[in-house]
DNA sequence: AGACGTACCTGACCGC
DNA sequence: TGCGGTCAGGTACGTC
C-alpha cells in the first residue's frame, strides 16, 4: 500500500509527462470514494506543466489552470504504457500526443481522482488540514512537543494523525517506534523530550531511506514501470509477530490499536 | 472539542 | 472444491 515514500517514487516516474499534451481521457463508471468537482473531460488539450506532492496526494498542475488530484488509497497504481487495454479496475487514463498512456488503476477504490482550478487547491477538502511534510525543516523539535502536548492518546495513533505529520501510515510508525525505542502504548504527552528528538530523526530516516530503496511493496505496491520496492526487505518489526526481534532476540509482538495493527518489541521499546 | 469507533472496498487466505 | 469469515488500512464522518 502506498504511503509517502511510494507517492515520491511515483512521483518521480510521472516527472517525464511533463511538456505532453493530453488527447484524451478514459473514464470509468465505477464510483470512487469522491466524485470529481469538475468535468474530468476539461483535460484534453492540456499540457501538463508540473509534478507536485502533498502528502499522499499527486498534483498534477495543467496550462489550463487546473490540477490534476490522484490518490492511490490502499490499492492504487499509476501506470505509464504504450498502449491502453482496460483491464479490470481500471478507472481513469489519459492519452497523450505521443501516443503514451497514464493509467489509475484501483482494486479497491479508496483511491479517487479530481480536478479542480489551480488557485482553489489549498482549499480543497482533503488538502486544506493538513500537518507538516516529515522532511521539511519545519517539523521539528518545538513544532512536535507543542502538538504531542496537546494529545492524550498513544503515541503510535497520534502520529498517524493527517493534521500533525503527513504521510506517516502504519509501516513507517511502527518501524519508525521501533528505531526510537519507544513503545506504541506511550501516551503522546508523556514523551521526554529526547524521545520526541530520536522519534522525529527516525521518521526522517526511515522514510528517506524507504524513498532511496524505491519505497515497500507489500500487497500491490508497483511503481509507474511496474517495478517493485525494496525497502519491505529492511522492515525491523513490521509483519513480525512472533519473529525474533532483530536486537534482543525476544519475540515481537503484534496489537491492536485504533483498529491498526502495531508491532514492537518489549525489551527494545519502553 | 477531543477521542474513539465504524464504513468504505476487494482479494488473499484460512478453517471446516 | 467451495463457502463463509477475517484481515489489510487511509480517510471521512458519526457518536459520545
Amino acid at each position: 500500500m502506498p504511503e509517502l515514500p511510494e507517492i515520491e517514487v511515483i512521483k518521480c516516474g510521472l516527472k517525464n509527462l511533463c511538456g505532453k499534451k493530453i488527447t484524451k481521457i478514459f473514464k470509468s463508471n465505477k464510483k470512487m470514494r469522491i466524485e470529481s468537482s469538475l468535468d474530468l473531460s476539461a483535460l484534453e488539450g492540456a499540457e501538463i506543466l508540473e509534478i507536485a506532492r502533498r502528502a499522499r496526494y499527486l498534483l498534477i498542475n495543467l496550462s489550463n489552470k487546473k490540477t490534476l488530484i490522484l490518490h492511490l488509497g490502499m490499492s492504487g497504481k499509476v501506470m505509464i504504457s504504450k498502449s491502453f487495454k482496460k483491464i479490470k479496475h481500471d478507472h481513469f487514463a489519459c492519452e497523450f500526443s505521443d501516443g503514451l498512456w497514464m493509467i489509475f488503476n484501483d482494486t479497491r477504490r479508496f483511491g479517487f481522482v479530481d480536478l479542480i482550478e489551480t488557485k482553489n487547491l489549498k482549499n480543497h477538502k482533503m488538502l486544506a488540514r493538513l500537518g507538516l511534510e516529515p522532511l521539511s525543516d519545519e517539523f521539528n523539535f518545538s513544532y512536535l512537543k507543542e502538538k504531542l502536548s496537546q494529545k492524550k492518546m498513544n503515541i503510535k495513533t497520534a502520529m498517524m494523525d493527517n493534521g500533525i505529520v503527513v504521510g506517516v501510515g502504519n509501516i513507517y510508525i511502527n518501524e519508525s517506534l521501533f528505531d526510537s525505542g519507544i513503545s506504541p502504548l506511550r501516551n503522546a504527552c508523556d514523551l521526554k523530550d529526547f524521545e520526541i528528538k530520536k522519534l522525529i530523526s527516525s521518521i526522517k530516516k526511515i522514510i528517506k531511506k524507504a524513498i532511496d530503496l524505491g519505497g515497500s511493496s507489500i500487497s500491490d505496491y508497483v511503481d509507474t514501470k511496474g517495478d517493485l520496492g525494496n525497502f519491505q526487505n529492511s522492515f525491523k518489526v513490521y509483519g513480525r509477530e512472533n519473529q525474533n526481534c532483530l536486537h534482543c532476540k525476544n519475540l515481537v509482538r503484534r496489537i491492536v490499536q485504533n483498529g491498526r495493527s502495531s508491532f514492537y518489541c518489549l525489551t527494545c521499546q519502553k
